[in-house]
DNA sequence: TATTGTTATACTCTATAACTATA
DNA sequence: TATAGTTATAGAGTATAACAATA
């Protein structure tokens, strides 16, 4: 079998780029809401419930190191994030959601979804089930 | 008639979210290789074929006026786009696209849909069809 | 008076390079 | 030596406030 794919249908690009700056402009105007930057908010979601370092935290968000040093430092000022000590090396340190965080990731949450109704309410919901069920599809795919 | 309305359900705004991080990644990638900021692209798919005032742009791009000063003056100095005397009004400004940018829209289009092939080769063709209409209905309910 | 665009200022985000502490 | 994190520095993005020119 070939590997040869085609590339994907300009229509499709384009309503994929159309709704990825829809939902970012969504996120941004609700990270701003709450005094946060986009990047912060990324950053709690992706810690929820998980205890990274800042090693593993620039490569979840694909930043530098140094970057993602200020970006903790930014975040826990606000005291959304707090930084522990790693007992297995002495080195490096945990990076974990506060309360605070977990109730400004809870709250970010609900609201993002009222925001996006703005977009989904076009769908009927058997229509909205096959639209997540294509999505879906694409990220389990993605890196494969 | 009540303007109540089910909030966007949770799987659906998960994989929104995760399909939008997904191609913002893309496209942020590719606008690095190309030393473009995300923005810039952007402002370029926006102008595409189209001339605006700064003050148009910045309701296209949802940002300040001031913002988009600066964001012309840096994307001006690469020679992507130019500003242009506005004859049916002294204070205005009409912002365009150079050859040059034009170009670089062209191929970043064409590197966007290659990329974004690792997503899309999940469905069959008869799938992207109907993903490419969901989502275009959405779009263009977005704002009503 | 109101609007268009610009400038000054300040903060966030990001990368590169150089540093320290530990492994 | 190599790795984890930090700091210094620099450029881009963004908003607010104040301004000049034009409507």
């Amino acid at each position: 079998m070939s590997t040869d794919r085609a590339s994907a249908p300009p229509a499709l690009v384009e309503a994929l780029g159309a709704v990825a700056f829809e939902v970012m402009g969504s996120l941004t105007k609700l990270a701003a809401k709450h005094d946060l930057s986009l990047t912060q908010l990324r950053m709690l979601g992706i810690l929820r419930d998980r205890r990274l370092t800042i090693s593993e935290l620039a490569r979840a968000l694909g930043l530098d190191r140094s970057s993602v040093s200020g970006l903790v430092d930014r975040t826990e000022r606000r005291g959304l994030v707090r930084r522990e000590p790693n007992p297995a090396d002495a080195r490096s340190v945990h990076v974990t959601v506060s309360p605070a965080g977990a109730d400004a990731l809870a709250l970010g949450a609900a609201e993002l979804a009222e925001r996006l109704t703005a977009l989904t309410d076009a769908l009927r919901p058997s229509e909205a089930d096959r639209l997540t069920v294509l999505l879906e599809r694409m990220i389990e795919h993605r890196g494969l």
